[in-house]
DNA sequence: CAATTAGAGACTTTACATATCTATAATAGC
DNA sequence: GCTATTATAGATATGTAAAGTCTCTAATTG
């Protein structure tokens, strides 16, 4: 149980673009580079972000990506939830059983840390 | 990123020990028909259990597990880490920058979900 | 000794993450 | 309109780890 290495690299490219004050795109190329990853992969990873609204994509010569209008809001939580999906971190074998006490207290873990995660803000990190 | 069926498996076969007041060991053969698995696979799913200490093994006619004497202390986190292992959830991809904040962010967001699975016993769940 | 049970190791299968390749679509600048 | 540049999509390949099987060995009971 680990977080994948493109939620890894979906982390990195919003906190780097969130430093650049600037609107202007920054094209895929750059991204890849810098976190030493293939372009092509990089950009199918991007795409995720960009179907969920927080980052938008500029075709064409001089495009590439920005920050959407309110990603200042844009929490870890969903970042990672836009890359690993948002379903449960543990599968309960058999069928719902609602007073059971193991997936009771895994659950509630798992709320606990999904909460740590959505308080957590990318432009926190930007502003000091 | 998921909990594997293996850590489903080990969490489940200790409910039951602890359900179990009795010291009379159970057989493999019946723990893995409860949770339709096979056999060998639980038994090396619960070796990993017996080297932790969390439980004690007995070969031969009649033999089987029973929990350790320690059990009353034994936390959902120490189960989760006898089968998935310590390592932490998110794999930096360069070399210890002390002051990366996104590293930062995601280790206090996995301290807070240990520490609320330290808490949790499978005795607590017992009790009742 | 015979039956039963756990443990160990090699191996296979399955699933998924990671990545590559190629073709298409959109845009900028000339 | 043409060309270069850039993102997107889909098919495909590779790598890795989980999940499971098979077989042999060791310990214990009676
Ligand atoms: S006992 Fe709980 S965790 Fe296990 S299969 Fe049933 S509902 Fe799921
Ligand atoms: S920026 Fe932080 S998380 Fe990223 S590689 Fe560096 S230390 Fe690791």
């Amino acid at each position: 149980m680990k977080y994948s290495k493109a939620t890894n690299y979906a982390l990195h490219t919003m906190l780097f673009l969130a430093k650049e004050a600037t609107n202007k795109p920054v094209g895929v190329q750059q991204l890849a580079e810098m976190q030493d990853v293939s372009p092509t992969y990089l950009s199918k990873i991007l795409t995720k972000l960009v179907k969920e609204g927080m980052i938008n994509s500029v075709s064409g010569a001089n495009g590439g990506y920005t920050l959407s209008r309110n990603w200042e809001d844009i929490s870890f939580l969903d970042i990672i939830h836009a890359i690993e999906g948002k379903s449960s971190l543990f599968d309960c074998c058999l069928y719902n059983d609602p007073k059971c006490v193991i997936k009771e207290v895994m659950l509630s873990a798992e709320e606990t840390l999904e909460n740590e995660l959505r308080n957590r803000k990318i432009s926190d990190l930007v502003k000091k």
